[in-house]
DNA sequence: ATCGTATATGAACAACCGTTCATATAGAAC
DNA sequence: GTTCTATATGAACGGTTGTTCATATACGAT
């Protein structure tokens, strides 16, 4: 047998890569062969090849497009207000994207060292870009006089990597809403770089 | 009787588990073979089966000890002390102890979905022990009036998630000391969490 | 109704996986 | 010097890996 359903190609596509993805993320990338994400799919091994050169190329994918759309998303937040405001939207808006997309999230630096060097360093370019913006935002403020932090590149990485934390723990439906995470995280980002 | 002198038992055990420590941390447990750490260690794939059932109690072995030298080292810290000299002290604790072992760090939080779902319980109670010390400090300067936060354990998560990102950029001979790197750290910490 | 092409199959490839085991060796104990 | 045994070898096991490819089919266009 061989094509045992219709023309699929923009189907089988999109499917493929939602398959890696969900499999990428719970298992990691080295634990998952071509042909569990193909069972996935419901097609053979072989079918995955006409969608992407090779097992690397899908990872990288997945990456690079969660990576654009970060940027893309944060790039549409109006960014004419003062540094508190600005720094109040980048919390709420990073906890809500990351949310949202939490394997994508998961894998994009749980596999970073899966990448091929060349892969990586692009790949690192966008997160930096996107560090860049809250580094920014801070060094607004230290400049206005708003915040006081000894150091706006530790800080900026501080910030980042306490906002990540959420989702190592948040669960929907659980004690508490997005709204009251989202409160009770601006309170310690502000409280920890207001002057 | 066994032989008390000249084994390479008690040599050859400990390479192994540093040659699986460094490979694991760099490629990750799944993309390592067995192989590659009995190359590392100049023998054979087959010798390794004499100081380890399998590659998953390898894993379980490194993480355990690891977790076990924390809470050791944490009980040792004198705890006689108000909140705050508290927090700052597990502050400069953590970041100083995590620095130390970055290999052990990353594979602890990195290969917890490579364990066994047994092997994995007994870790995550290995580490909510080490979580719950902290907290307790919190919950302790919360009921002084020294800290004002809103939840203790969401606070308790975010500030170990922000330590732990000292460990993602942090590079000995870079452009801050130690010392610098924990004062900036302890001063977020406290503004975060102070009243 | 026929054709051409996009899409999937399923077998095959060499390489590698974790693990086992019969065998060899080297050093301690007697 | 002989014996004993902890330790290492190296081949072998069945199974899986990523990837390729000739082949078969189902659909869109003619």
């Amino acid at each position: 047998m061989a094509r045992t359903q219709g023309s699929h190609s923009d189907i089988t596509g999109p499917r493929i890569r939602k398959a890696a993805l969900g499999l990428f993320a719970r298992h990691g990338y080295a634990a998952v062969s071509m042909r569990q994400i193909a069972k996935d799919v419901g097609v053979q091994a072989g079918a995955l090849y006409n969608y992407t050169p090779d097992k690397q190329s899908l990872l990288f994918r997945l990456m690079h497009d969660h990576m654009q759309d970060l940027l893309a998303a944060y790039a549409e937040l109006d960014s004419l207000a003062d540094a508190e405001t600005a720094l109040r939207r980048f919390v709420g808006f990073h906890i809500r994207f990351h949310m949202e997309r939490p394997d994508e999230v998961f894998i994009a630096y749980m596999e970073l060292r899966n990448l091929t060097p060349e892969n990586f360093s692009e790949i690192e370019g966008l997160r930096r870009a996107y560090e860049d913006s809250l580094e920014a935002i801070l060094r607004d403020g230290q400049k206005a006089g708003l915040f006081a932090v000894a150091d706006t590149k530790i800080a900026t990485l501080a910030v980042i990597a306490m906002l990540n934390g959420v989702m190592t723990w948040y669960r929907a439906g659980g004690r508490l809403s997005l709204d009251e995470v989202e409160q009770v995280y601006w309170d310690m980002v502000r409280r920890a770089v207001t002057a």
